[in-house]
DNA sequence: ATCTACTATATAAATTATTATATAGAATAC
DNA sequence: GTATTCTATATAATAATTTATATAGTAGAT
C-alpha cells in the first residue's frame, strides 16, 4: 500500500524508474525497501490508473529513459494517504523475531555470534546516518531550525533514524553484556 | 519468509492457530504483524511440508481445536534461519514514509495534527510496553540478571521495544516543537 | 580489444500478505 | 431471550513482494 504513495510523493519531481531506485537505496532505505522488479510494474500500473504521466527521453548515458511525474489525481491520492492518519503497529523487524527465538540455538557461542554480527551491522548503519546528518549541518549553520521547507520533513526522518539506530546499538551492547554475565555463571 | 520461522519457533510448545494469533496480538506485536487469514494457510503449508504436526482435540469452549507442534525437521529450519545471521535493512515503517512527505499537505494545521496523532499513539504503545516490563520486574527481583533461560531472549526484545518506542516519543515531541517554532515565524 | 561497472528497463514465476467473507459453538451481559 | 463477544477454523479474491532472469547501451580500465 505504501510503495504506491511513496512513488506518488517522490515523483512530484520528475524522475526515471532508475532514479527512483537510487532514492530507495540511499534515502528511503531508512524506512522502506523496494526492488526494481517491484518499482517498474508499479510505475506502469500507476500510469495506467492516471496517477502518473510518462515521457520517454534520450539518456546521456545508456538506453532511453522514461520520465514519470505525479498527476493532479496522483497528488490527491497522496494527500488522502497523509490525512488518513499515521500508520503504526504494522512494523516487521525480522532481527527482533530472530532475537526472540535465540534460546533455540544449542550454545551460547552461536547466540553471542548473532549479537556481535548485529552490533557490527547496527554500528555501520548508525555511522552512515550520522554522516548524512553531518553533511546537512554543514549546509545549515543553525540546523535544524533553518532547514528549507523542502528539506524539513525529510530531515525529521533522518533525525529519528539516528536516534532509533543509536538506541539499537546501545541495546545490542547491553544484551551482549547480559549474555556474557550469564555465561560466566 | 519470517512468519514461517516465527511459527516454527513458537510451536516448539504445542498451540492452536487461535493461540498463535493471541501471541501475535499480545507479544509479537512489538516486531511482527500477522492476520489469521495468513496464519491458518501457513500452518497448513508447514504441516504439509513436514515441519509441523497437527492433532485435533475437543475444546472446552467453542469448536474443536487443531494443536500444532514443530517437528525435528521444523527445528532444523528454525536453527538454519537463526544461524544465517541477523536480517536487517528490510524494515518498512509506513509512518516514517508519511512523515517524509508531510510537506505535500497544504497547511501546517494538517501537518501538526498528523504529528499529534502520532505522539498520542506512540505514548500509548510505550505505556503498554512499560507495563509488561513492570510486571516482569515483579516476578524477578534482580531483573534482568535473574531471568529464566526461557524468558531471557523474549525479554531482550521487550527491552528494545521500550527503548525504541521511547525514542519515538521523544522524537515526535521534538518534531512538534520544531514545527511550532516554524509556524510562529 | 575485452572486461567490468554502471545506466536503464522489463517480465515470468513463485511466494507472501491483505481484505473480505463464511461458519458455528459457548459464554456473558442486558 | 437476544445481542454481543469470544473461541475456533477457514477460503476466495486480490494485492504486494521476492527471486530469477533478460536485454542493451555507455564509460573506463587493462
Amino acid at each position: 500500500m505504501s510503495l504506491k504513495h511513496i512513488l506518488l510523493g517522490v515523483l512530484q519531481r520528475p524522475k526515471s524508474g532508475y532514479d527512483v531506485k537510487q532514492m530507495f537505496d540511499h534515502v528511503f532505505s531508512n524506512f522502506w525497501a523496494a526492488k526494481l522488479s517491484q518499482i517498474y510494474p508499479q510505475l506502469k500500473k500507476l500510469t495506467d490508473e492516471g496517477l502518473l504521466t510518462v515521457q520517454e527521453t534520450p539518456s546521456d548515458k545508456g538506453p532511453n529513459k522514461k520520465i514519470y511525474q505525479t498527476t493532479a489525481a496522483g497528488k490527491l491520492a497522496l494527500i488522502a494517504w497523509l490525512t488518513d492518519g499515521p500508520m503504526i503497529h504494522t512494523e516487521k523487524l525480522a532481527y527482533l523475531a530472530q532475537t526472540y527465538f535465540l534460546g533455540s540455538l544449542d550454545n551460547d557461542q552461536q547466540r553471542l555470534k548473532f549479537l556481535q554480527d548485529l552490533l557490527m551491522r547496527m554500528r555501520e548503519w548508525h555511522q552512515a546516518l550520522v554522516s548524512i546528518q553531518v553533511q546537512t549541518k554543514l549546509r545549515y549553520p543553525n540546523y535544524p531550525h533553518d532547514l528549507s521547507e523542502e528539506e524539513f520533513y525529510p530531515n525529521l526522518t533522518l533525525m529519528l533514524g539516528v536516534k532509533k539506530v543509536g538506541a539499537n546499538v546501545e541495546w545490542v551492547e547491553e544484551s551482549i553484556e547480559l549474555l556474557r554475565a550469564r555465561m560466566n555463571e
